[in-house]
Order: structure tokens, then C-alpha cells, then sequence
DNA sequence: ATTTTTTGAAGACTATAGTCTGTAGATCAA
DNA sequence: TTGATCTACAGACTATAGTCTTCAAAAAAT
């Protein structure tokens, strides 16, 4: 599994787990809407800024994000 | 203390560590050696790509890494 | 069934990550 | 003092992150 793809997994947990939309995140975080969808489906790569700010407004840790984002990548060597 | 700052801040002490040189790590991390030199002045931005490369070169988890620099920056409210 | 909310997706665009080449200064060894 | 190694830095360039607008479709609510 690459980076962004468990990234763009995770992000939609913790988004759903919180209970708003994408429209509502992106707000949150100061970041587009399309921008959104396109990380949650794994098509782009944010970048450390973007990151923090999202993790930020998940009420979670870059660091605990990462966490789990790597072990997503663990236990997928394929896909 | 902004991110980038934090980064490359962390990223300097860890390659110091390793005794290796910034031109070294661009090569065992498939980068280019000026952007590294960059990164630890804090000038760049790094991808989730990135930071994984790079914490893979330097032998610790992603999520090691942005727990340092997350200490880093909560420590320095200022600069 | 229909209105409202949410998301996917395309296209054009701007901002910035990351590369490449080259020069110069600092440091350390011979 | 000379030569090797390392790093800062500038400039031009390519690749991709991130925005904005718009439309369509799925899902959820009423």
C-alpha cells in the first residue's frame, strides 16, 4: 500500500469517526473541498504543513497519525 | 517555531548522528543534495513521500520523527 | 417522490516541492 | 600551502501540491 493511499484512508476514518463532511474538514483546516476528496482517495501527497493542519483539526497528533498510517502500510504489503 | 523549521531541524540531528554526509543521505534516500541542504534550513515544504524516505534512510518511524519535531515546536511557543 | 447534503470528477490555473548545474566559502587533512 | 570534502547559495527548470469553478450523481433526509 503507498503513503498516500493509507494516508487518504486514514484521513476518512478519523473525518467519519468525527462525524463532518468533507466540506466542514476542509473549512476547519483552511484547505479546499476537492482537495480533500483527492487526499482521501489517495491522489495526492500533502505535505508536512498540511499534515499538521489536518491532523490538527482531527484533534489527533501528527505523530499518532503517522502511527497509524504506517501500520496500515505494514499490513498491506500488497494493494 | 514554525514546521519546517522543526523538520529540519530534526533532520539535521538525526543525520548528524549517523555521521553521514547531506550528500550521502540524498543518495541512500533517492534525493537531490541541495534539496536536502534546503530542508535543514527550513526552506522547504516536505511531502508525506518525503518524510518517509527520509526517516527510512535515518532508521526511524515517520511517526518517531514528527513526534520530535511536534516536541520541538510545543517547546519553542516563540521563534 | 422530491429536496438537500455530500462527494466525485474534470479542467484551468497558481504556488511550491524537488532537480540540476555551477560557484564560492569553510573545514580539515596531507 | 595545497587538495579533498562538505555545505550554502543562486538561477533556471520540471513536477506536483493545492485552488477555484462547475457539473453530475449518490446518498440521505423530510
Amino acid at each position: 500500500m503507498k503513503p498516500e493511499v493509507a494516508f487518504g484512508n486514514t484521513l476518512r476514518r478519523l473525518r467519519l469517526e468525527k462525524g463532518i463532511s468533507q466540506e466542514k474538514l476542509a473549512l476547519m483546516s483552511d484547505l479546499d473541498r476537492t482537495y480533500i476528496s483527492l487526499l482521501e482517495r489517495g491522489l495526492r501527497q500533502p505535505s508536512l504543513k498540511t499534515i499538521l493542519r489536518l491532523s490538527k483539526t482531527l484533534e489527533i497528533s501528527g505523530a499518532q497519525m503517522l502511527m497509524t498510517l504506517e501500520r496500515l502500510i505494514d499490513e498491506n504489503p500488497t494493494d
